[in-house]
RNA sequence: GGUGGGUUCGUAUAACGGCUAGUACUCAAGAUUUUCAUUCUUGCAAUAGGAGUUCGAUUCUCCUACCCACUACCA
């Protein structure tokens, strides 16, 4: 049996979103499961769109969610079809594109920008749409109208010619998907895609893609749904070429979490969660959050996305990576758009944030509380995160779960204070907090003359956090020690007014 | 406009012709707790509409509606 060999093949026109790791990883999952390669090419034939680091951040995002290529581009080990980069594979396409002139598959064509504009509008002013195919290529100035001198003195006297796909007439293609099924679609409707282009001597998407997929073996082509329209020119490319074709797979779109349409750049800012993997400073200076840099976990992203638009026929829902590459297949990815939610998203962090070990958390905590200028014993702090841990979505949030362990308060909230900073509790809360040597003692203190456990205990709280909500007042006073509540006690008094 | 694809609770999905349509997130209520959070329990909530095939349709076929993608010398 033919080996198993998949490829990622973004354009860096921009950061890589959501969706697009999303593709990487179904690709790279079904390359593990089935013992085969992930290849990473870079497809940056399009010269005007190519925008500086996004090839840079493409390889940084698949390998900070570990997604790693077995082959291509950023890739040490053997590379044994390099070069992976289109723009550094130029030579090869221009005599595949010719062999498909000489074969009758193809033709040269000479219109310019301008005709082609004029052309378009004319026929949007009768209410007809342009298309470039068999009822209009015979009116047009290419290779199958001109006389063979006229086209090579073309050919040669220019430089912004292209090459362009011959649409058959009256066929319809026969499609097999495997997650769509079978799909027909009949060539009349379709056009004389542009293959090659003389101007920057580089092929198109439709064209290089097929070449490069032939000469890297690729047996399956998983992509996003928005290639399902150009699968019948890839199917007769194919064809034309006499070259055996991989198998397709067209993955459902990732959608925005409320109305319709794709998930885009925007959604982001709006619904504030991010949109991209890593954090993006664009050439322009536009900066757009990433997943890493607001807290989430790679192994976290990871799983979440998998779900989106994959099930594993049971009903678990925390997967790693090795355990979605044991269970991934592709009759199990849905056909219908996957609308992404946020909420599911933090879920899955706050998951995965329980299931790492304290010393861990730990260490990434640290540096935030050296952030907020706190130096602490890590041992300590250990305890601390070992006590939070399960009230927290991100490690960010440690610090707004227990800053008061670190430091006294330096203002109460308003409603607290006004609820439970009364002459009554503020009494019974100083006699228990000073007449007894632990937060066990005080306790019972309470209990004994039957005080209100809870208007005490909140007086208490107020005083040494700020506010009435928060961790039980004996781990508080665990961390802080008897010394320091006293100390926080005494200033509350002086600050607040009964 | 044309072509293709899609449609199960608000969201992600399960149920490969046969249970009371299941689970998770969100939300609500209750229990626990000195507060908050956690935890636990319970609840709200869906097969887009219409025909047909069938003993029986969420599942198969057709029509309608709606949504999405594509329709570049972009990928």
């Amino acid at each position: 049996m033919k080996r198993t060999r998949v490829r990622f093949a973004p354009s860096p026109t921009g950061p890589l979103h959501m969706g697009g790791v999303r593709t990487a990883l179904y690709n790279y999952l079904f390359a593990k499961k089935n013992g085969g390669d992930f290849i990473l090419r870079i497809e940056d034939t399009d010269s005007h769109r190519f925008v500086p680091g996004a090839e840079q951040y493409i390889i940084e995002s698949l390998n900070w969610c570990g997604i790693i290529p077995d082959e291509g581009v950023g890739v040490d080990g053997p590379n044994p079809h390099a070069p992976y980069r289109q723009s550094e594979r130029r030579g090869i396409y221009r005599q595949y594109a010719e062999q498909l002139v000489n074969g009758g598959f193809a033709y040269y064509a000479f219109d310019t920008a301008e005709e082609l504009e004029k052309a378009r509008a004319e026929a949007e002013s009768e209410g007809r749409t342009f298309i470039y195919n068999a009822t209009t290529r015979g009116k047009l100035r290419n290779s199958l109208t001109l006389s063979g001198e006229e086209v090579q003195e073309l050919l040669t006297s220019r430089t912004d010619w292209t090459i362009r796909f011959r649409m058959p007439e009256g066929r319809t293609v026969q499609m097999d998907d495997i997650i769509r099924g079978h799909i027909e679609v009949d060539t009349s409707t379709l056009d004389d895609k542009v293959l090659w282009k003389r101007a920057d001597e580089l092929p198109t998407y439709h064209l290089a893609n097929i070449v490069d997929d032939h000469l890297m073996e690729i047996s399956h082509v998983i992509r996003g749904e928005e290639w399902l329209p150009s699968l019948p020119l890839h199917y007769l490319l194919y064809e034309s070429f006499g070259w055996e074709r991989p198998l397709f797979a067209h993955l459902p779109l990732l959608l925005k979490p409320v109305g319709n349409g794709k998930l885009s750049k925007r959604d982001g800012d709006k619904m504030g969660f991010p949109v991209f993997p890593l954090k993006w400073v664009s050439p322009e200076g536009e900066v757009s959050r990433g997943y890493r840099e607001d807290g989430y976990f790679p192994d976290a992203f990871v799983n979440l996305l998998a779900l989106l638009g994959w099930n594993p026929g049971t009903e678990q829902e925390i997967f790693s990576m090795d355990e979605l590459i044991e269970a991934f297949s592709l009759d199990k990815v849905g056909k219908s758009g996957a609308k992404f939610n946020p909420d599911k998203a933090k879920w899955f962090n706050k998951e995965y944030l329980r299931m790492r070990s304290d010393q861990e958390l730990t260490e990434l905590f640290m540096p935030v509380l050296s952030a907020h200028g706190i130096s602490a014993e890590k041992s300590r702090v250990q305890e601390i995160v070992a006590l939070i841990k399960e009230r927290a979505t991100f490690v960010s949030d440690f610090w707004d779960i227990a800053w008061y362990l670190f430091k006294a308060p330096e203002e109460y909230v308003q409603k607290d204070a006004a609820k439970f900073w009364k002459s009554e509790n503020v009494l019974m809360a100083r006699e228990a907090l000073s007449a007894t040597a632990s937060a066990h003692e005080m306790e019972e203190y309470i209990r004994e003359r039957e005080w209100p456990m809870g208007k005490v205990m909140n007086c208490i709280r107020l005083a040494l956090t700020g506010s009435s909500n928060g961790l039980g007042i004996a781990d508080i006073m665990r961390f802080i020690g008897r010394e320091e509540a006293l100390e926080r006690f005494r200033r509350a008094e002086e600050r607040l007014i009964i």
